[in-house]
DNA sequence: ACCGTACATCTTGTTCAACAATCCTTCAAT
DNA sequence: ATTGAAGGATTGTTGAACAAGATGTACGGT
């Protein structure tokens, strides 16, 4: 007869856990705050008021603060003493410094191909077939998406959370720039084909061709974004 | 006569405004509260009481709950749903992902040595610099504080203030682990000679070789740290 | 001893109201 | 046109209040 719950049984329990934590108030708010935020409901500059998205949230101004706190962290909000929280203005300097970051990461990320999880490189490669279904209905914002999911997929390579946290951030805040950007379909398009190749090194564990591709494409996408990315007041706006 | 402030002095003033912003009375609780934690005050796992420390530093709940919330943004806390704010119990498997993290930031910004600023690698050199002096005087508690301001230089080599404050914030986690450990003198007196190494290597701007020394120093300072380090309780603490 | 219940107690989650400090706007004066 | 001063609006911070959830204890049943 057994004698009570095995370690086994209690770990097979934990991984229940994260299905049944009720957020705070709190967190929910900056949950929605954060997706609209990154779907580009505000543009870039709004000032939230707290009078206005509280009453509008129904939650009081001290929850709401809390919220914006940590949206502030994250970077998806700035925060000018006495004055509130705005939407951030990405400079092109921001632009070139999350770029950098993504060649750090993912770029290192991609070079662990060959001793990573097979689920982490089937992810990768059903990124880029997400990506391709969406691009041959037409559905540009999707493919968008998708091509997030792809590069969210290459870091995860490296299996740790602390770096897909990381990243995560790091493409939210590119989704603001992207929303600053006219057509999803000329700036994606041609990033298909290569999205591909990457794909498949990977899954063949091809770390270094996979790094050199993955660091070409993301040195092309930028130069791509810093031609046509030009903040309207380079000053004071932050 | 001149006309009028130039460009040129309004952007020399400009960099004179970090010094006169004055921060919210929540971001000093925060600051304050991130450095006591980091260097040990509250052993792991202590409850941070609402009541207790708002009496303590004289701010109202609500100001300390948004200090909260930013600490458990960055890990330096956790927060459990109605029972409170607690100084986070790293697990191994925290040490793990940490190490993992290192390797990819700071391994990436080591193999940049070559086309990084000069200013960032005489950086690099100068933490090694400080540390072998913290040595020599026996000062083991130093040593500490240098070595992670190498490692935080050789991540700046990158260039990214992205990168510094991920940088700033793994490393501030470390700390929280290396307080569980008696003697930092066992610890860090093995790797002096191989931060000058790698310090050397990067001042010449061989990122390879510095790439590869540093991969392995890091994989070694792991293993000697997972070798002692066992948390208490591994289920219930977090 | 073990389990479950019920109750008292403590802490957190959240709201509300108030006031001080700061910023923005407007307008008058030089 | 630039400066100064008054006024209004918004944020920064506090204190109190109540609801909701968690912990601890005692009690009774098996």
């Amino acid at each position: 007869m057994p004698a009570g719950i095995t370690g086994e049984m209690a770990s097979a329990l934990a991984r229940d856990r994260s299905g049944l934590v009720h957020a705070s108030t709190a967190d929910r708010v900056t949950e929605l705050l954060r997706t609209h935020i990154m779907e580009g409901l505000f543009p870039p500059g709004t000032r939230l008021s707290e009078e206005v998205i509280g009453q509008a949230l129904g939650v009081s101004r001290n929850t709401l603060r809390e919220a914006f706190r940590l949206l502030c962290h994250e970077r998806l909000a700035v925060h000018q003493m006495n004055r509130g929280i705005f939407v951030p203005v990405l400079s092109r300097a921001d632009v070139t410094d999350i770029y950098a970051l993504r060649r750090l990461v993912e770029g290192g990320a991609a070079r662990l191909a060959g001793s990573a999880a097979m689920t982490a490189r089937l992810a990768v490669r059903a990124g880029v077939d997400a990506a391709e279904t969406a691009a041959a209905a037409g559905r540009w914002f999707e493919v968008r998406t998708a091509d997030l999911h792809f590069h969210q997929a290459i870091a995860a390579l490296a299996g740790s959370p602390r770096v897909d946290e990381l990243m995560r951030r790091a493409l939210a805040e590119l989704r603001l720039i992207f929303h600053a950007m006219a057509d999803p379909e000329q700036f994606h398009a041609p990033y298909l084909g290569r999205n591909r190749a990457i794909a498949e090194s990977i899954m063949l564990g091809d770390g270094e061709s996979a790094e050199k591709d993955l660091l070409a494409y993301l040195s092309d996408a930028e130069r791509q974004l810093l031609a046509v990315y030009h903040v309207p007041a380079p000053d004071a706006a932050k």
